[in-house]
DNA sequence: TATGAATGAGACTTCATTCAT
DNA sequence: AATGAATGAAGTCTCATTCAT
């Protein structure tokens, strides 16, 4: 628990210290278990394996911290690139992204992030407001480019495509995510999330799909 | 300046005497608007026009104040009895529906419960899964038996009337509470959420309707 | 330790109960041994004989209890009376006053409010101000009130009462007070101090005294 | 960003380093802005452009940084050398020496050490007893030195010079010094302290002056 | 020598809970 | 039943000091 840092070969003034990056990755884990609230700067510290001065090295106070957390977390997941490839048939994009999307938002500690930014959003608007626009709206607004895609080449007719991307992300969580968050069940099985999103899906190209002929 | 109440003869021992409804009601608008943490047990008092040590005489500690507020809330959730005549027609039913439940929704405070509830899922899992059951899985059961009688009645054709009752609540929401709930967005426009539900109306119609003729 | 209070009669709502008067008691000791940065609040809560939550039952934070002491402290001054008696004559007044003054400050802790309030006056500018207009200042202008008298009684000859009450302070001072307060000697002498006010009397009655005949 | 300082091949070693010099200069600063509590270590290091290791390698812990500051600014103002030359006349090296002296002690930051040094003279008395003999003593005695040579000149009948130069000293503050330090009045202008040091003055020659003839 | 990252003790403060009345 | 005074554990944050480089 200690050994750790021998190897430290110091890169200091680093953005991205190895400290820093310790900090975050043990915050993250207790403000996802615990909420903002719920997460004491000491049992962070501990779960870093840095001393509580340390964290104050590094942020300023529990609020950065937690800023931090939240804008790396946004990051990571501007990372994960769902397949939007234009070339792609819709039917099967729409498939493929909806089971990603849930089995993503209904592992385990899925829903954390959304959970404990939703849970700060009166108190932390601006954290609350970034969070939405940078990860969930950016997902719909890559889908909704999709779509629109498929509109000029006249495969789909949707008068709004950011509603019908939202549209369907909703319709992929139906019965699943908010049992989830709620701990009124386990994670769904992958099999049943499929039922789900092949439901979606097809209700999504009946309303939206232009009739072949 | 001690006195004054030294003259409450008020009969007390019924399960819900008046002091308990009133710090119900105080502790529930500190709670809904604080979350659980950020609540503490004085606010309440003071919101509930009671000493700090009634408090205890009446709940053993903050969590089962807290439970009692839940359950409550689940309570007058419950009362919120949506219009499910069976005999109405499905497309007016779907609109009326979808309108006054994400009016509910959305309106100011209308999200702190849900809010509230969620945050603490992780660390009170009963009580999550309770609320969840009781509040939005009742609703969505209400919904699907309505649904269920069409569906006898051979005018909509719906394999899974739960999954599809869930389905158009989430679609209902789509592009509005969330972006609510993060202070993304004010409370959406009664005219908004017309235009919402509107479209929902329409694609669930055009996935389950049973064509005439 | 704890039997103190099986007498404590109640008398709550008291501007000034026992609690109260215990901590003030307490701080007021700690805050002029160490000064207001040295002075930590378990200290004064051992010194009080209270736990710490209870010093935050009575006063907001450590800023206003020590305002309190402070405004304790002058009120304390204020009731030391010195002998302004109109009708004594001006050298026995002088004296008498000079003496007692200079004993009261030169006592052991008799410079610790001084010396508090002096080192906080920067950081604290208003504490610093009413401390001094409400205990030094106020004596000096009841003294001058005394020379103003016999002025109207042509035995004394004094343009500036005020300057000259304040001259007459600062001598009798003179090697004494400020070798105190640095710790550069031990408390004078009471022969001492009556040495040197022996000598301020004569100065202040060789410039001021209208010359008999 | 490291290398910079790999050059510098400074000849170390001299006590009185540019470093040291550079700590002191940045230390008294702050020490005298904010007093021996209120003063922190990193802020030291920040005002004296060094790093807080380095503080470390010139001076033990605090409180020798602290008499270290104390130490110099007493030789600073052993520097300040009032006009005492034996040949002036003794009514214009009163108005001067006063004049200057208040000026000195009410100019913006003037009682900066002393009132740093006198709030922590209770927990460290031998810093607060060197700073009185080696400052305000010193001073005192060369102005008691010049009284002399004129009492040997028998233009002035002094008992105790010492005394009567430190009653000269202390009325020249009358009304002022206190009231300044206290935050009680803006620094008095040069005109009030010459009326004050005037008045002064007087009282000091009808006490002391050899009448003539 | 000089650095600055790291520490841990301790400061102020809050708050759920208890208890005598 | 109701109070509110009192508590002490725990939380956030600061800071003098150390140490590897």
């Amino acid at each position: 628990m200690v050994a750790a840092n021998s190897i430290n070969t110091v890169v200091l003034g680093d953005e991205d210290s190895t400290k820093r990056q310790q900090i975050l990755a043990g915050a993250s884990k207790v403000f996802m278990d615990l909420g903002f609230d719920g997460a004491s700067m000491g049992e962070i510290a501990r779960a870093a394996g840095v001393s509580k001065g340390t964290l104050y090295v590094y942020f300023a106070d529990k609020n950065r911290l937690f800023e931090a957390i939240v804008e790396q977390e946004m990051l990571d997941q501007q990372k994960i690139a769902f397949n939007f490839d234009p070339g792609r048939d819709v039917p099967t994009t729409l498939r493929e992204f909806g089971q990603a999307y849930i089995e993503l938002l209904c592992r385990p500690g899925g829903g954390s992030a959304i959970r404990t930014v939703m849970a700060i959003a009166e108190r932390m608007p601006e954290v609350g407001r970034r969070y939405y626009e940078q990860s969930l709206e950016k997902t719909i607004n890559r889908f909704a480019a999709y779509l629109e895609m498929h509109v000029q080449a006249s495969e789909l007719a949707i008068p709004d495509c950011q509603l019908a991307a939202s549209q369907f992300m909703q319709m992929c969580q139906a019965s699943l995510f908010l049992r989830f968050i709620f701990q009124a069940s386990p994670p769904p099985s992958s099999a049943r999330i499929a039922e789900v999103v092949e439901s979606a899906t097809r209700m999504f190209l009946a309303a939206y799909q232009v009739k072949a002929g």
